[in-house]
DNA sequence: GCGACAG
DNA sequence: ATCTTGTCGC
């Protein structure tokens, strides 16, 4: 898994911060993007770590939007190449995640990341940075709240409360906490590229009809898992004359 | 300077 | 992210 072939991968911090600002110039970030019922396909990514190794699995499963049923799914198997630093999430998983979706035989309508999209220190997180790479529709959904603040939303699947930067002097609105299932802790929704914090949120609560976390990152999730603990497995108890 | 901080 | 068992609930 290598860098993009049109843009330079920054091999330091200070790099990888000064071609956020650039992402953050290039991203739509006006625009209300696809409603739900405007899309066909919808694609999770997701990428995997193998705790002995280098070794990192991408994955990017497609769901018919309407039915939420699994239509394709992608996977690329590579080596981490950036540390993970909070602010620079992008720069250790995309170069996987644009593998794998390449791999797809058709660009999906949007894409879900896990994580954050316009909720980010310079407005350039993993959502924003995929979309302005493949200009795809692209929000995020983080499990945690990261840096940023926010009071408890209602208790009812749909309630949601502002999700905060009080880095800023007027704090500003950067996500939305959002409450997928009655009584259970709300997920984070930024907007990415190409679609806004209203369309992302209505998307989010159309992907979870059951389960907390969207359905398209939780396929992802466990395709990427599975497919590192098949190799993981293989490299224990090796098959076939292949060795080495 | 130190801590907190998506995955 | 990953290491980790059983348990409670829909």
């Amino acid at each position: 898994m290598g860098a993009p072939a049109d843009r330079p991968w920054p091999g330091t911090e200070a790099e990888a911060v000064a071609e956020q600002e650039r992402i953050r110039r290039a991203a739509d970030l006006a625009s209300p993007g696809p409603a739900p019922g405007e899309v066909d396909r919808i694609a999770g990514v997701d990428v995997a770590y193998d705790p002995g190794s280098d070794l990192t699995v991408a994955a990017a499963v497609v769901l018919d939007a309407a039915t939420l049923e699994v239509v394709e799914e992608a996977v690329h198997t590579g080596r981490s190449r950036f540390p993970y630093v909070p602010g620079l999430l992008a720069f250790r998983e995309l170069p996987g995640v644009l593998a794998a979706l390449e791999k797809l035989s058709a660009p999906p309508g949007l894409v879900v990341c896990d994580g954050y999209g316009y909720a980010h220190p310079r407005r350039a997180g993993l959502a924003v940075h995929l979309g302005v790479l493949t200009g795809l529709p692209c929000f995020g959904v983080a499990k945690s709240p990261f840096a940023f603040s926010h009071t408890e939303p209602g208790p009812r699947r749909g309630d949601s409360s502002p999700l905060l930067d009080g880095r800023r002097d007027p704090p500003e609105v950067v996500g939305r906490a959002l409450r997928t299932r009655s009584g259970v802790k709300p997920v984070f929704v930024s907007a990415g590229h190409g679609i806004g914090l209203e369309h992302a949120c209505a998307h989010t609560l159309r992907l979870t009809p059951r389960h907390r976390l969207p359905e398209t990152t939780r396929g992802a999730d466990g395709l990427s898992r599975r497919v590192l603990a098949e190799i993981a497995r293989d490299r224990r108890e090796p098959r076939g004359a292949a060795r080495g």
